[in-house]
RNA sequence: CGCGGGGUGGAGCAGCCCGGUAGCUCGUCAGGCUCAUAACCUGAAGGUCACAGGUUCAAAUCCUGUCCCCGCAC
């Protein structure tokens, strides 16, 4: 088929190297314009934009899509299909409609729940036992559309929000290959989304990644793997130099008792609101992720030291 | 030039401000002890202190430049 893609993040250049894998004619590739960010102000092109541009093929990064000028051009693309995938834009009708078969997004979670912005680490962070990736026809509403495909992916008791990305992105770049197969065929079947179910995932704030020490050790611990590696849950730790914020990047709930936020031995045992957290993984200002035992070498933290 | 932290034996760190024969924890190797152990004891190996210049009788430590890693903000 004759396509267009849009993307930005690494998760979505996977996607994107798997339609190629399959054959399609790929447009025209559409990303998030480069944009003074990071360490430095360097501008950098979106990891989409690095892949596509690999391959030679032509790259489109308009700061709107709601640009009836973008929306023209699109149009006249002559596309069977549009695929998008975390592309970080809501796109109008016009562009969504503009296909012959129309368009098409890949999303990591199972509809209806976690509709939005950070599916995976919202079902990590809630707890779930289980979610996955669909990909649906694109409609006006947020993640509304009708599902064509599911491919479902069991969440573990140590995954983090790394490892499950990095698995629903293999899982959700072969199924989104198989199910536009499909689509070119006219084999494809939509099924209505269940009306009752729907949540959404927010994006995560850096202030909601703080660590409240008086939840139960449950709720800490999904949320330090839920925001592991990025943005990483955090803490502050007393130092000999003042305060130092320190990122857990991995834990294990367990039972013990004390103060939220004291320390109850000398390898990484927190006390929560109710049980304790293990610390299993952690990283500080300045220094790269380390296991616990390098990072308990180096930054020691004695039985009684109470964190916040 | 957005702000800041860091590159020291295999790993993690201290030492740097107030230059003067490289230290700690862990690991490794050898030996010992123990019913036994990620336990304990004894000993050993292992480092151009990121790189390049400069100052000095003397530089991990002071000055200049370069490379690399990371946190925040975005």
């Amino acid at each position: 088929m004759r396509l267009a893609f849009l993307g930005t993040p690494v998760f979505a250049a996977t996607c994107l190297a798997a339609l190629v894998e399959a054959g399609h004619e790929i447009a025209c590739v559409y990303s998030q314009a480069p944009k003074p960010r990071g360490r430095g102000q360097e501008t950098r092109p979106s990891p989409v934009q690095m892949f596509a541009e690999g391959l030679g093929l032509p790259v489109r990064t308009p700061a709107s899509m709601r640009d009836p000028v973008e929306i023209a051009a699109f149009a006249a693309l002559n596309l069977d299909a549009a695929v998008v995938v975390a592309f970080g834009q809501i796109l109008p009708v016009a562009v969504l409609d503009a296909p012959r078969l129309g368009s098409f997004n890949l999303h990591a979670s199972l509809l209806p729940r976690w509709r939005g912005a950070a599916p995976i680490q919202r079902a990590l962070m809630a707890g779930d036992s289980e979610t996955g990736v669909q990909v649906m026809r694109m409609t006006e509403g947020l993640d509304e559309g009708p599902v064509l495909a599911t491919a479902r992916v069991p969440i573990s008791d140590d995954e983090i929000a790394g490892t499950l990305h990095d698995a629903l992105a293999v899982a959700g770049a072969g199924l989104l290959a198989r199910t536009m197969a499909a689509v070119a065929a006219g084999t494809a079947a939509e099924t209505p989304q269940a009306a009752e179910g729907v949540t959404y995932a927010k994006k995560i704030k850096t202030a909601e990644a703080r660590i409240d020490w008086s939840k139960p050790a449950r709720e800490v611990d999904l949320m330090i793997r839920g925001l592991s590696p990025f943005p990483g849950a955090w803490f502050m730790a007393p130092s000999a130099k003042g305060e130092t914020r320190i990122k857990a990047l991995l834990s294990r709930a367990e039972d013990a008792d004390g103060a939220p936020g004291q320390v109850l031995d000398d390898a990484g045992l927190i006390a929560c609101g109710s049980g304790a957290v293990r610390l299993l993984g952690a990283q500080r200002e300045g220094k790269g992720p380390q296991g616990a035992g390098d990072f308990l070498r180096g930054f020691p933290l004695e039985p009684g030291t109470r964190l916040a």
